[in-house]
RNA sequence: GGUCCGGUAGCUCAGUUGGAUAGAGCAUCAGCCUUCUAAGCUGAGGGUCAUAGGUUCGAAUCCUAUCCGGAUCACCA
């Protein structure tokens, strides 16, 4: 049940009975009352004034005092101005607290059979180099929203898009046939993508110098770099490779295996997974059907020159390219392709596009050429567009080796984790097993917690130097705060008490009347995640549970209270926050531990 | 130049469809472990919510203009 609505109900029902007029849905404000009045809920009363044709106070008290009378869970009101703050019954609480206890998954929609179908793509990483801290940021995103949709009832699909072809890729090949020396993973003992990724940064270098050579005989930038043999090999390795030479297939396929093998291993530690993985490579040609259609139906128009074009000038937007000259396609003709297949393949009702802000402006003309066409989901495609992550010098660049390694930080802050446990004695009494889990899981708490909680579309800074906080508002802070309350449960259950099944009517004080309304409100949060795409939503919220949890946990005392009736409630209380807090953070694709 | 996004405490960030005296964490300072896990709790200091107008009972929030930062407007992806 939903607690605000209710009131909202009440109070329509006492306008209509004391005025006799129903208020509009936006007349009737109702909002959590602020800390420093009493109080649960608030009803703003300006807007009502038109109604009541009186004062704000007097309002406000006639109003209140009909809920009171006439309203059996409503225990107490007070007016401050125009604010009518509203008291539950202690006995309203603990059946708001045995109704969440008794749902299972509390605050997640069951899965409908007539559940509709999400797609979600992110990740889609380039096969020249290792993830950063970028691709991270994305692959956390996904994921993370991925659970929030599930949690919504959805039926999701976690799809990456490899890009695995281009003139990109071939520079590192051509990087490591001149230079390479038949360096393997085997070989060397270097991560597959870290590997291809140093061929990558040393095409770069002997790029550069060969330019600066040819300058220095007399061209001009723009010739030097069109001219250096190296990029003229690579030209030649992609136009061979989309002749499908044996020989270039055979080193590309090689060396890409060498990056999924370095990929998997950096995804797992991720605790990242996808139900379909989709390759530029088998896609690229797609949408060129498309380009055709529109060609016919006279959406598109061709150049002189041959090329294929989309005129969205009427929508305020420029021309745009679907189809070179020479007839190849480029990155919209694709989207375009894999859009349409995706859709009729699987019966989407929406896609999610993952990616950075930077692209905004290819997924508004993405839609726009769809709707064009005729597609009538097109407005069914969303972007979720999230910031950069720069560092304090500002943006990352891979060739100037300012990136932030995404293993590199893993390992990290697994380390990390793991010298804090130890220097706070956490890890004494444990099997190396277990030591290693909580590491674990409080190192990779901590990053994705420090990235999910910002608000996506934000740029956020990292600073390599101040590493991750582990105190405060961070993924520890929470995990550790689960760990505590499982503490509890386990002594309780050592000293043979039980957690009642439900509570019993029994007064509660300020903090417990607190939580349990923090627990009401997880479903409406776990709701706008989803509407919002925001997973920074849940984080925040089970962030403020938990401080309010281990104020709580500080004031008062659990196992050692003496009323039978209110130990049993605060044992509820805390196992139900606990879950709570398991469910927010498994929206987060983060792990809570039983002890830390 | 056009379009989009952002600007809140020294730093990193919250701030619901406009609501009460703008909140956290970090950092600084001062307290709290013989009592359920101190990765915790309590307190102090710290603000022209970029600036100027406007809308109204009420604006960090909505509108307009300006300033600052970022992104984008490729026969790149």
């Amino acid at each position: 049940m939903n607690i605000e609505k209710y009131l909202a109900d009440a109070v329509r029902q006492s306008l209509q009975t004391l005025y006799g007029v129903t208020p509009s849905e936006e007349q009737l404000q109702i909002a959590k009352t602020k800390r420093e009045f009493d109080g649960d809920f608030t009803l703003v009363v300006f807007p009502l004034l038109k109604i009541s044709k009186k004062k704000p106070e007097d309002t406000a008290h006639e109003i209140g005092e009909h809920l009171q009378k006439s309203v059996e869970t409503v225990d107490s009101y007070n007016v401050i101005k125009g604010f009518l703050n509203i008291s539950f019954s202690p006995a309203f609480w603990c059946n708001m607290l045995n109704t969440a206890a008794q749902t299972p998954n509390f605050g997640f929609a069951k899965p409908e059979s007539s559940a509709t179908v999400k797609m979600v793509e992110f990740s889609s990483p380039n096969t020249n180099k290792p993830l950063h801290l970028g691709h991270i940021r994305n692959n956390l995103l996904g994921y993370s929203i991925s659970r929030v949709l599930e949690a919504n009832g959805h039926k999701v699909l976690k799809v990456n898009l490899v890009n695995d072809r281009g003139i990109h890729i071939c520079k590192s090949m051509i990087a490591w046939q001149r230079f390479g020396n038949g360096e393997t993973p085997a070989s060397s003992g270097k991560k597959g993508d870290h590997l291809v990724g140093d061929y990558y940064v040393i095409f770069d270098r002997e790029y550069k110098k060969q330019i600066e050579e040819l300058k220095s005989k007399g061209l001009s930038e723009d010739e030097a770099k069109a001219q250096a043999p190296l990029m003229i090999e690579a030209q030649e390795m992609l136009r061979k490779w989309e002749a499908k030479d044996p020989e270039v297939y055979q080193l590309w396929s090689t060396m890409n295996g060498w990056v999924y093998d370095g990929f998997d291993v950096t995804y797992k530690a991720l605790g990242i997974e996808f139900d379909k993985i989709y390759h530029e490579s088998e896609t690229y040609l797609l949408g060129k059907k498309i380009v055709a259609e529109g060609l016919d139906k006279g959406v598109f128009h061709k150049k002189e020159n041959g090329s294929v074009w989309c005129d969205l000038l009427a929508d305020g937007l420029d021309e745009k390219l679907l189809l070179r000259a020479d007839g190849t396609s480029v990155y919209m003709t694709q989207d375009l392709g894999t859009a349409v297949q995706r859709f009729s393949e699987y019966h989407l009702d929406d896609h999610i596009y993952v990616v950075g802000n930077e692209q905004e402006y290819h997924f508004q003309v993405l839609r726009l050429i769809l709707s064009k066409l005729g597609y009538d989901w097109s407005n069914h495609l969303y972007h979720l567009s999230y910031g950069m992550v720069q560092l304090p010098e500002g943006k990352m660049k891979s060739r100037e080796g300012t990136v932030v390694d995404a293993d590199d930080l893993v390992d990290e802050m697994k380390a990390t984790a793991r010298e804090m446990s130890q220097e706070l004695g956490k890890l004494d009494e444990l099997t190396e097993q277990e030591a290693n889990d909580i590491v674990n899981m409080v190192g990779l708490g901590a990053l994705k917690y420090f990235i999910l909680k910002v608000d996506p579309k934000k740029n956020m800074t990292f600073n390599p130097k101040e590493s991750i906080d582990f105190n405060g508002n961070t993924g520890p802070f929470i995990q550790y705060t689960h760990a505590r309350i499982q503490s509890v449960l386990r002594k309780a259950a050592d000293a043979g008490i039980e957690v009642p099944t439900t509570v019993d009517k029994v007064d509660i004080g300020e903090k417990e009347r607190e939580l349990i309304k923090m627990l009401h409100m997880f479903p409406s949060v776990v709701q706008q995640a989803g509407e919002q795409l925001s997973p920074a939503l849940a984080a925040n919220f089970a962030y403020e549970l938990v401080k309010e949890y281990n104020q709580f946990y500080h004031d008062y005392t659990i196992i050692k209270e003496s009323n039978e009736l209110v130990r049993g409630l605060r044992l509820v209380l805390s196992r139900e926050v606990a879950n709570v807090i398991r469910q927010a953070m498994w929206l987060l694709g983060i792990d809570v531990p039983s002890r830390m």
